[in-house]
DNA sequence: GATGAATGAGGGTTCATTCAT
DNA sequence: CATGAATGAACCCTCATTCAT
């Protein structure tokens, strides 16, 4: 059989690839069309449109719907992680507020670069989308915890060195998050579309609070 | 004739209160629906089915879906603004530390009696429902700049009387209400759903951050 | 007992003349409104509305759409029969012409005077209505059944005395009650809603035709 | 690539037919149902049960229920025109009587063989209807505008030649048109759903009336 | 008998999903 | 595999009719 030849192995990593290809540019149109339209608001077709395929080729990728924003919210959300990671990896430098700064950096970066998935995450916080998504439903949870331990791994390291409070110490994880999410969308209102997210000024904020 | 006689005329007030007490159901059948299912998901029989009338009535007393939603985001604004406004315009107690309590306190009080509406008011932040809700899309960001509004003014005072730092004030009303936001939305995540939000910490944490 | 004392029956002859009174504003409204917004458009609550009473009422005075309907046509029908037969029983001039105008002029009178139900009755002609509308179905093709039968008479009297041609006088009521719709729907195009219909020119058309 | 293939060009020419048929049967059902049913009762379940498909074909073929009649009433407007125009546009026999014969024979058979639409015609006439029909209000007094403007065509040629009587001229397309109308309801209120226009008696009537 | 709020069956329309080509 | 027309369940909304006051 001529079927593990190396011609026929390059034939299937190319086809494998243009799949790949295809995939990719579904979810990236995804990722525009809910952030844009709303999550309940889009449409497969607009979806499909964006992504310049027909409908039933969201189907030949994706089991449905759900399926697909599922595939997307786990993309973007391996994505972040891995950069957090990188860098919870290494060392702490022994200085917190710089580690801090430095995470919140690259969360803050990735946010920016990933604008519309930032927008998706705040539709998903509600919960109540997932009641009708469950297989985002059971995705979408997942990577808020996974964000929030990472955070959470932080903040205790923070409280250990004596750099933070311990009493409130179990919220600041979802605080800081909801002053990035907060942020985000008051620059959407705004109309500072592409502005980055201050987040020099969110984390000195974060320290020291507002009080002179 | 008789069509202003005492009796005529009490039946026209009873009849109007009547009608009062449904317009009033409605609202709050459609608070715990829109909260509970999703601003796009929650459908107007089950609105109905919860205020326990038919869906005809709810056409009898709001145009559309969306005047129903602009109804009930019109009647907690009023409320809500009200409970601030009786406050802010007070004179100040000299301590502004004590104040922003104090306000954020009435903020926390409503938002704690009004669970439901608080949520609403998240899915409504996205402005990607407004678009296919012309209404409330004209109501709601009415009430976010309203509730903007309150809080600058009392950022301003905290500001001239440098009990906080100008810098990045513009902002802090975005914070304040993004914090409030992702307590409750937290909260919700941890199945508490009868706490209270912190307030007082949350004051805490506005004012002096996380740092030790 | 003084249930027939005579100021019960005063007072019932009051009653049901004010009974009597309703009834017709009621039909009024109905001519009206089935007139401007159309046999299927027109709504109980337009109708009610157009004649200053509640929907209740209307119900009260009929059984259903159906039977306002119904009331409505047999109450013009038999109006303008009695008008058409007061003249039918009458001997004729001699002269056929000058009978068959005499007709029509009394049947556009009518016409002239009851517009609106002028536009009901081609509403209803189509038959299309009358399947959703039993009772008026019931009454509608009676209505017309007569007027043709008045018609059939004196066209009958006019093949008779060699007035007229007998080859396709079958039809000849058809085209004459044919002429004078379409003349009423081209005045009402032509936004001559006060104009007569021009009944000599009809009857003149009718007996020699277009040529010269 | 093989888009432009000789084998994917002759697919999308068979799917574009494909489109065509169903497009031709959709705005067929729709024609014997509104014609049956009339205008405001028939449903688009009931024309989608006609043309044996489901109800959102209907709209994967025409935006809403007003568009597609408007099609329908576009589309037999088109072809009956054209017939008329067809003769028009040739010159003159010399004879007006055998030219108004010949017309009005073409508008017959064209009627004949659309009966359904002949009705639907019927129904729009009044211009109640259109009210909620947006899309066919605008396009059904054009068609009957341009009905009249063929018929004054051929009038005025019979008034020049001084073969008709010019005094009541202006109306005689209407009384034309009336009494074609007026005759298809009566063929059809004595049930003989199958028989012709007679054409030549209506154009002998036309030009010499009932009178021996 | 008049009132008008409540009712709910039924109609127009949308859109996720399927499947023949 | 890609395509896109067909499908039909489910939604929003209307309006004739009822009935407690």
């Amino acid at each position: 059989m001529n079927a593990n030849s190396p011609s026929v192995a390059k034939a299937q990593n190319l086809r494998s690839r243009l799949r790949e290809a295809t995939s990719a540019a579904i979810i990236d149109a995804a990722e525009g069309t809910f952030a844009e339209r709303g999550l309940n608001t889009a449409t497969m077709n607009e979806i499909a449109a964006a992504a310049g395929v027909a409908v039933g080729t969201l189907y030949n990728h994706f089991k449905d719907r759900d399926a697909l924003l599922a595939a997307l919210v786990e993309e973007r959300r391996s994505a972040l992680l891995e950069v957090m990671d990188e860098f919870l990896d290494q060392p702490s430098s022994g200085d917190f507020a710089s580690d801090l700064k430095e995470l919140v950096h690259r969360m803050g970066g990735f946010f920016d670069q990933h604008r519309r998935f930032h927008q998706i995450l705040h539709q998903l916080e509600s919960g109540l989308n997932t009641a009708q998504y469950p297989e985002t439903a059971a995705c979408s949870p997942k990577m808020r915890g996974e964000l929030h331990l990472r955070l959470e791994k932080i903040v205790k390291r923070g409280v250990k060195t004596k750099a933070l409070r311990p009493e409130f110490a179990e919220y600041y994880p979802t605080l800081l998050l909801g002053m990035l999410r907060s942020m985000r969308m008051r620059l959407l209102e705004l109309g500072k579309l592409d502005e980055r997210l201050p987040v020099d000024e969110i984390v000195r904020f974060f320290m020291h609070g507002a009080a002179v």
